[in-house]
DNA sequence: TCTTCTGAATTTTTT
DNA sequence: ATTCAGAAGA
């Protein structure tokens, strides 16, 4: 029998998409690098890209697309489908860490590995070093001059992920914890037993353990590099050391890898990404073909004289020159307002003329280099009632509600998980860090869940509340129904710490109600956390009380990433916010902010506004005057309009 | 004396 | 939201 599956006249290739485009998309097989510019219709080429194998004979399942975000694989798959037709809803998407994890919970038996292993996320992660921290024996001299879990946490992850030892992370990072090596070195390793012990995985694990496996396993090997023939990796330019391996290792036996990036948009080496991987490409796979795609298809072209002009300063990388058929348009304007206040009320201004000339808010987004930079004018918006969204900072699963509920869902499914005990403990009044520690170790200790009563200390004042959860816990874990009941139930018994914790409880309840209707797709509790751990899923876009859905967009630069809007205001572009001090140290940092700059100036379309406020508050200084940050003072002022 | 509770200060970017 | 220091409690 035959089927015919298109549904859509056939797919005219060559006409859709410009010549590089074309070229990238129509490749053959090995390997294939391409290099594409800012706004150069990257997402198009890829999702033309399974197009096109797949209407070119090749099985949809032995495909896979590596992105960063689960949210970027969905997006280009699901177009990619509707490109198309059906058969793309079999090609493989995910991130690397996602791949990492369904490697390690396919193959867990040949490393001994629980198959229920927890993901600890970052926080749990710097939990974990934490107990490390204070338990290690002999015990650490000087502990407040020690650095902070976080910092710990960098230190390990930045060794990992560039190779370098332990004391050679400390010596070019913070010089000043020289002293503390030999003690981190032990920490590490306590932190290591400490996740064997506990069927734990960081997401340094999913990585550098699925790699290991690979390496070492001979079948696992041959069983993964048949099943997938064709890889295709997104933002390669952010993969670390580990993910290039991986990627080097997926491939092996055919070289059928096509990685695309852009050299000028690295903006994450602070998580271990190396831009130089894009460098080293044809390196690791010889025979590479490059292919640049510069032709840009978002901005006017006076936007794009100031984008290349910040990246003509650039020490490294590929050279490129964006360019835009869009020749007329608006000349940046750079603003220099007096104050942080003027800077905001110029803000509402310009949104304000923008909406009288019919643009809708949402077309609109105001960037800047970290979460605090927006305080002011987010204050500003709400006294004038202008709706907003923000994005970056804090996140939705990072509220404390969702951790909250969540750890006890990891209880659940795995009740060795001594850092969710702890934290769930310790929401019951009378249990502080040391009792919830202590009944924490005893309790992952115990047989099994219907045990936990007997071990439970009687007399205390804590000991009715913790039995109540003990039994709470049971219940939960022995209901039949599906996955959702189980949550509704959960959050039930949450209810009442949640009043009395929070004053807006009740939509904190919402946001739990949310956490269990996101599990229905879910066939078991170990999947959900699975997901929930390797990418926390995002708050729907909420409605406000006036029901509206447009909204202004405030937003830190490394959110924006891949994001474009009419209008683009830059704010805080100042010596000090933008490059940030942190990045002064090392030449390499200040490099990565001048391509945030970048970063920021290609989201626009239409208009571009930079603002510099000349007065900045210092909390022992007072009011003192900014400097112009160095990357836009470069650029000559003919190329701006002023204002 | 050991723990928990409370309030104040601080925060680069995040899969 | 997290962390730290000091007060109050057991």
């Amino acid at each position: 029998m035959t089927t015919t599956h298109s549904n859509r006249t056939p797919i005219d290739y060559e006409r859709e998409m410009n010549r590089s485009q074309f070229e990238a998309v129509s490749s053959g097989a090995g390997p294939v690098l391409v290099i594409a510019g800012a706004g150069s219709g990257k997402t198009r080429t890829i999702v033309y890209r399974v197009a096109w194998l797949v209407d070119h004979g090749v099985d949809p399942t032995s495909i896979l697309l590596l992105t960063f975000t689960r949210k970027a694989s969905q997006e280009m798959l699901g177009r990619a489908i509707r490109l198309l037709d059906d058969r793309v809803a079999l090609v493989s998407g995910g991130t690397f860490h996602s791949v990492g994890a369904s490697i390690l919970r396919k193959y867990s038996r040949f490393i001994d590995l629980d198959a229920s292993f927890t993901i600890l996320d970052q926080s749990d992660s710097h939990d974990a070093l934490d107990i490390a921290r204070k338990e290690i024996r002999p015990p650490i001299e000087d502990m407040k001059a020690f650095p902070k879990p976080r910092t710990i946490s960098e230190i390990i992850g930045r060794s990992l992920g560039t190779g370098n030892s332990i004391q050679e992370v400390i010596g070019r990072r913070c010089p000043h914890f020289e002293s503390f090596g030999a003690d981190i070195e032990r920490i590490r390793e306590f932190y290591e037993d400490f996740k064997k012990s506990h069927h734990s995985v960081d997401y340094d694990d999913l990585l550098t353990r699925s790699i290991e496996l690979i390496e070492t396993n001979d079948g696992v090997r041959r069983d993964i590099c048949n099943r997938w023939s064709h890889i295709l990796v997104d933002e390669y330019q952010d993969t670390n050391r580990l993910q290039a391996r991986m990627v080097r290792l997926l491939a092996d036996g055919h070289d059928n890898v096509m990685a695309v990036g852009d050299d000028s948009q690295s903006i994450y080496s602070f998580r271990g990404a190396d831009f130089n991987n894009i460098m080293r490409f044809s390196e690791l796979f010889s025979g590479a073909r490059i292919i640049k795609l510069e032709e840009n298809f978002r901005s006017v072209q006076p936007i794009l004289d100031v984008a290349n002009g910040i990246i003509q300063g650039a020490e490294s990388g590929f050279h490129k020159r964006l360019f835009s058929e869009k020749k007329n348009g608006a000349k940046p304007m750079l603003a220099r307002p007096f104050s942080e206040k003027e800077q905001s009320l110029l803000i509402l201004r310009i949104v304000n003329e923008l909406r009288q000339h019919g643009i809708p808010l949402n077309d609109v987004a105001v960037l800047f280099r970290a979460g605090f930079h927006s305080f002011d004018l987010e204050a500003e918006l709400t006294k004038v009632r202008c709706p907003y969204v923000k994005y970056g900072g804090f996140k939705f699963v990072e509220s404390a509600h969702i951790k909250d509920a969540i750890a006890h869902l990891r209880v659940i499914s795995n009740k060795n998980d001594k850092i969710s005990w702890a934290r769930i403990l310790k929401l019951i009044p009378h249990v502080g860090d040391k009792t919830s520690q202590t009944l924490a170790n005893v309790f992952s200790k115990v047989g099994e869940l219907e045990d936990l009563a007997t071990v439970l200390p009687k007399g205390k004042k804590y000991s009715d509340s913790v039995e109540n959860l003990i039994n709470s816990i049971n219940e939960i874990s022995r209901m039949d129904g599906n996955l959702p009941e189980k949550i509704d139930s959960l959050n039930h018994f949450l209810t009442p710490y949640l009043q009395a914790a929070y004053d807006n409880y009740p939509k904190r309840l919402r946001e739990l109600d949310q956490l269990a209707q996101m599990s229905a797709p879910y066939k078991s509790l170990v999947e959900f956390l699975n997901d929930v751990a390797i990418e926390p899923p995002e708050r729907e876009i909420d409605e406000d009380w006036e029901g509206n859905t447009e909204k202004l967009v405030l937003s830190t630069i490394h959110s924006a990433k891949g994001l474009e809007w009419g209008t683009v205001i830059l704010i805080w572009a100042t010596e000090g916010k933008i490059p940030s001090p942190m990045s002064l140290g090392d030449p390499d940092d200040l490099e990565e902010e001048r391509r945030l700059i970048y970063v920021a100036v290609t989201r626009a379309k239409d208009r571009l506004v930079i603002v510099v406020p000349q007065t900045t508050y210092d909390r022992r200084l007072g009011v003192i005057p900014t400097t112009t940050s160095r990357f836009i003072d470069e650029i000559p002022v003919d190329q701006f309009e002023t204002h």
